[in-house]
DNA sequence: GAGGGAATAGACTGCACAGTCCAGTCCAGT
DNA sequence: ACTGGACTGGACTGTGCAGTCTATTCCCTC
């Protein structure tokens, strides 16, 4: 109770935790309580003075990871397409990771056995980052520099334009693509989608 | 090697194979050999008779699976949008069936255990599927009946636009959305992308 | 009806792993 | 000095599994 125990105590859980995310990012589920322990450089009855069993560490790296994967676009710039390119990249940035695509690969892989898990990672993930994207779409349309149309239709169309053949590509092992291209393709898709959302009567 | 000898041979290495795929299907690599020769109705030495291990089994099945996944565009109306709006009706209605969620599933799970698997899946059915969307896309380019652009990066927006959010949500366990929606679901898709590639000087 | 290839049931080996148990150490705070 | 809680290392149990082996049956072909 007093604080150096009590310090000593997060020190060991957080070592863990740390541990077992990047374990269960190399390997999976698949990653051996005895690995993780010894990653963490901690006794394998440590890891089950804090976690009850193996299923409990790995919901907890998985709710600790959910917990930090929407995008944002809060206090960006005003101008629609400059908001949407801070979006992009950022968004592509996370989700395109090394660590982002091993996220997503561990959890799908899992979510057949842990429904909650991957209900409460969408939720927190996807499904809220496509929900700030509408309200700034919804935003911009009121103000008349988008069509007016569904925003979380269009939200959810602009994230699988953005994400959507990269992740496959790259989830069956192809390689980054370069990243000097990186921008041009941000560029690209933002004007595709800007010009499938013009305000009706724009000339394109 | 006479013929009945021969059908023997052949039926029960395809009971294996459709067994295997059930399982893999339902457990991800998990599926016990055990399991698989009990499903098949053939005891596990058969198994081991027709296959040299698991991961021989499993890299056909997969290889199997890859070969049937691509969607094609020939022989569809001239039309557009028509075109597209048949295409995108196939492509949603096998990647986002059940089973084509599960096969996407365990192979990105496998992935980095079998990644030439990972790779020759990849060619044989997102890449193959649009590259031929592109050959149709540039096709109308060339025409006129769409604006003039990259038909490979086209293709994968599409693609993207298609797939992408709802591929992600029912990855995570989401229920299917009601059907009764698809073909608007799939004409509004369709509307977009003809909005973002009409021909240039085309009022919207 | 004899021979051979395929299939079968089931026992068996060896391994990796989750989870438990225990005897002992190291430190707080008192 | 003593007590209690966290930590250690390592032995141990039980289980599930891939893969092997064997003895036996079945059936087709000649």
């Amino acid at each position: 109770m007093a604080h150096p125990a009590e310090s000593v105590f997060v020190d060991s859980r957080q070592r863990l935790i740390e541990a077992a995310r990047e374990a269960f990012l190399q390997e999976g589920y698949r990653a051996s309580v005895d690995r993780i322990a010894a990653r963490a450089g901690v006794a394998k009855q440590t890891l089950y003075n804090h976690f009850a069993s193996k299923d409990d560490l790995f919901s907890e790296v998985a709710r600790l990871a959910s917990s930090r994967i929407a995008v944002s676009l809060e206090g960006g710039p005003t101008d629609v397409r400059e908001c949407l390119l801070r979006f992009a990249a950022t968004l592509r940035a996370k989700l395109l990771s090394d660590e982002g695509l091993a996220m997503f690969r561990v959890l799908v892989a899992e979510a057949v056995r842990f429904p909650a898990l991957a209900k409460a990672f969408y939720e927190k993930g996807p499904q809220e980052t496509a929900r700030r994207l509408a309200v700034s779409l919804e935003r911009a349309m009121a103000a008349g520099q988008l069509r007016r149309d569904d925003p979380g239709f269009a939200a959810e169309l602009l994230i699988g334009m953005l994400v959507g053949a990269e992740r496959t590509a790259r989830m069956c092992g192809l390689p980054v693509r370069d990243p000097a291209d990186e921008e041009v393709r941000v560029h690209r898709i933002i004007d595709t989608f800007l010009r499938a959302y013009a305000p009706e009567g724009t000339a394109p």
